[in-house]
DNA sequence: CTGTTAGCGCTTTCAT
DNA sequence: ATGAAAGCGCTAACAG
């Protein structure tokens, strides 16, 4: 009398076909010998590991680990486990080269949320499942994304009420799928309203902040009196960049950070920022990909989870 | 000619006993197929998956990338791959309750780097192979740390030179390992020289920095003239809190943190810190659970690689 | 209701 | 030097 009906009652097949005493009996027994089934045997004959890869860039950027959490904790709660590939930041590799993990089958489908630039992806991961996360890939309907623009226009809202006219964004180079966004929205909504847009790509790191803040006050022409920062670690060069320059944040320049991190509201301006929903994002990612890996419908996504706008004391009315 | 060449072939048999020509053959076949092992069937005959679970606690702190980087990358390198379990920072699991991730044989071992307290764990692990990374377990011979003491008398040294007598360390909970070795080492180290140290535990976050900083300022008696903290989260608290109570960081208080970050380096005042050698922590604790895996020697294990001082600006000579 | 059987894709004796 | 066969631990289809 054995190991199919201990298999039936454990995975408590629809049919529930079993007498309950053996069905007690059974579960007791393998509750008392602490009895575990092999995650492997199963996925060999099921053809499905419950688990994915997560590939991101390992950055010290805390805002990483809010999407990481948010993917972490949906897959635990639909019985995944995650695997996080490092994608070294210098020496990208294309997205395709983590196919192998479920060529080998150690995982369903793949997270991709790596420094992908724009026309950098050979179309290589179209056969594994897969979702790109705060990215778009080469193909339509495996994106799941925030709303950059939505961000930006927050930020526009914010200054432009305050009477700036002339604002500046600082960010990640051109390339860059969430920059490229943010951009683009950024010359459009300017466009729109009379403002002028001065926008400065950089290094992702403090050293590019400090570069780009001071390439904008050198430069002449129109000084920006608002500027947005594309991430935490630029931000501290920024700021750097302010404070050696004799730049009084906010009464000469008003500065908000896209990154939100507690550590802002400690800084010796506490420093506004827009909170994206990270934590959705990464849940959103994670329902997306067991969509496709269930051979569901493909389609883009976007995180419509409500960004806040975190005000501290970094924005003030505009100069003059 | 079937299956069982094939497999020898491509593991490498190493009594080669294959005709060069069929060998041949075998390689171009499986290349241009681009046929891939299947991990899973792979791992249930001989019961060893090839990955290991990293339980790690997703806090907003740099210093964990570097670690993650280190084991992540000399896994690879040994042919595991490591799959990241997070350790939610409030409600933290007892390392035990990872355990299931061997038993169900999807990971041939542990690397444990919770928030882990002393006395905290129940002594569950101990059937699978494990090992604690930067934090002691209940059993010696599972753990690999780093030289804890040797920082704080980097600490000690820098500032002493310089002739300050009264220290202060500001550092997380008194029951969490690394902070314990700190503590412990500090006491003993001044007692020596006769300095005096005043230990301040607290939250390792930025409201919790702030919080030591003003119970370390409010307190009358021997005013501590440099103090050393023991995370980035931290920190920025400790500043924000010298900064509204006008303590000028360095003249009237020198400051050392023990997470070295290249922001630092832009903060108004940057700050000097104590790099310690994460990396090498990681990539040792992959060394460290592969040798047990493998049925080899336990040891605990101390972490050599270099410490070094980054020597910024927030250490002057003591006032007065 | 429950036991028997086959097979997931691979490695590993054991024969040939 | 290579093929045949068994088996890792589990699930699913089929009998009884």
């Amino acid at each position: 009398m054995h190991t199919s009906t201990v298999s039936r009652v454990l995975n408590g097949d629809p049919a529930q076909s079993v007498r309950p005493e053996i069905y007690q009996q059974i579960l007791a027994v393998a509750r008392q010998q602490g009895y575990r089934p092999n995650a492997l045997a199963r996925a060999l004959k099921q053809r499905r590991v419950g688990a994915f890869a997560f590939v991101i860039p390992l950055l010290r950027n805390p805002i990483w680990v809010r999407l990481q959490r948010g993917a972490l904790q949906r897959a635990a709660e639909r019985g995944f486990v995650v695997m996080i590939m490092e994608e070294p930041d210098d020496d990208a590799k294309p997205p395709d080269s983590y196919r192998y993990l479920v060529e080998e089958s150690r995982a369903d489908g793949l997270l991709i949320a790596t420094s992908l630039r724009i026309g950098e992806h050979a179309d290589g991961v179209s056969i594994a499942p897969h979702v790109y996360v705060n990215r778009r890939g080469p193909r339509r309907g495996n994106n799941v994304v925030m709303d950059e623009p939505g961000a930006v226009r927050m930020f526009l809202d914010h200054v432009a009420e305050l009477g700036h006219r002339n604002v500046a964004l600082i960010d990640g180079p051109a390339d860059v799928d969430t920059v490229h966004r943010r951009v683009t929205a950024a010359r459009r909504i300017c466009a729109q309203r009379g403002l002028t847009v001065a926008v400065l790509h950089t290094a992702a790191t403090e050293e590019g902040g400090w570069e780009a803040a001071q390439r904008m006050l050198n430069n002449r022409a129109r000084q920006p009196t608002a500027c947005a920062v594309g991430s935490l670690n630029q931000l501290f060069g920024v700021l750097a960049a302010f404070r050696q320059s004799s730049v009084a944040v906010p009464d000469s320049m008003s500065v908000v950070s896209f990154d939100e991190d507690e550590c802002l509201a400690f800084l010796e301006v506490p420093v506004t920022s827009v909170a994206m929903p990270l934590a959705e994002l990464g849940s959103a990612a994670v329902d997306a990909l067991i969509t496709r890996v269930e051979g569901g419908q493909e389609r883009d996504l976007l995180v419509r989870a409500p960004m806040t706008l975190v005000r501290r004391n970094s924005v003030g009315l505009a100069p003059r």
